[in-house]
DNA sequence: GTGGTATATGTCGCATAAGCATATATGGAT
DNA sequence: ATCCATATATGCTTATGCGACATATACCAC
C-alpha cells in the first residue's frame, strides 16, 4: 500500500477475491474458483494458469498455507488456508478496495458500485 | 465484453477513468490526471506514463481525439474530446464496471463499494 | 470397453498494461 | 538563480493474466 493505492489494487482484485473465499474455511484451487465464478453469478471466472499461479504467490508471500489432502475416492487435492498474516493482508485489501471501488465509480459516475 | 468479463476491466479501470472524465468536455492531459487525483480524494493517481500511453492508446482506438491547443502564456496542450466511438465504449465499460465492482464487493464481503 | 463429462492440478510461453526513470519546455514564486 | 507547477513525451522493466496444452481420477451412458 503506498500513496498512491497500491498498484496490485488497480491491477489485482484476484488477489482480494482469494484471499476472502479462504476466510471462512479451507479451499482447494479448483473450488476457489467454482465457488467466486458461482458467486458473481459467471461475471468473474479465473483460468486455471491465473489461479494456480495466483495461488503459489500467495502461498511465497506467507498469506496461505496449503496442504495436500488425500481422499478414498477422490484425485488428491491442495487445500489452502488463509495464514495470520493472510488475514491481515485481507483486512487491507478490503479497506483498499472499498476505497478504489468508490472513487472509481464516483468518477465514472456509476451509482453504488 | 466477452463471457468472463473483459480481461480489460480487471486490469483497467484506467480507461473508463479518462474517457468518463473526457464526457463533459474536451480536456487535455494534465487535466484529466489532475482531475482524476482530485475527486478522488488522492486515491487514484496516474503515473506520467501511463497516462500519455494510455491516451494515445484510446485515440489509437479511435474512442478519443487530440487537437493541439496554442495559447498564449503557455506550453502548447493537447486537448481530447471523447468521440461517437468512444461514448459507445464509455457506456459499455460502465456497465461492465457496475457488474464487475459489484461481484468482488459482495465476494469479498464488503457493503457496497 | 469406449467415449464423454466433471473434477482437480499443473506448466510454458506470450501479450500487454502500468509504473519507473528520465527528458524537454514554459511560467510564476521565493 | 532556483525551485515548483504545468504540460507532453519515451525507452525500459516488471508482473499479471491468458491461451494452449498436459496429466489424473471418478462416474455415467452406450
Amino acid at each position: 500500500m503506498d500513496a498512491t493505492l497500491d498498484r496490485e489494487l488497480k491491477k489485482g482484485s484476484a488477489e482480494l477475491l482469494i484471499l476472502a473465499s479462504l476466510e471462512g474455511r479451507p479451499r482447494h484451487g479448483y473450488e476457489v474458483a467454482k465457488r467466486i465464478a458461482d458467486e458473481s453469478g459467471g461475471a468473474i471466472r479465473f483460468n486455471v494458469a491465473s489461479l494456480y499461479g495466483l495461488l503459489y504467490r500467495l502461498e511465497s508471500r506467507g498469506w496461505i498455507r496449503g496442504r495436500w489432502v488425500e481422499a478414498p475416492n477422490a484425485r488428491r487435492r491442495r487445500a489452502y488456508t488463509l495464514t495470520a498474516a493472510g488475514r491481515a493482508t485481507l483486512a487491507e485489501q478490503r479497506a483498499g478496495w472499498k476505497v478504489f471501488a468508490a472513487a472509481v465509480s464516483r468518477i465514472a459516475g456509476v451509482e453504488h458500485g
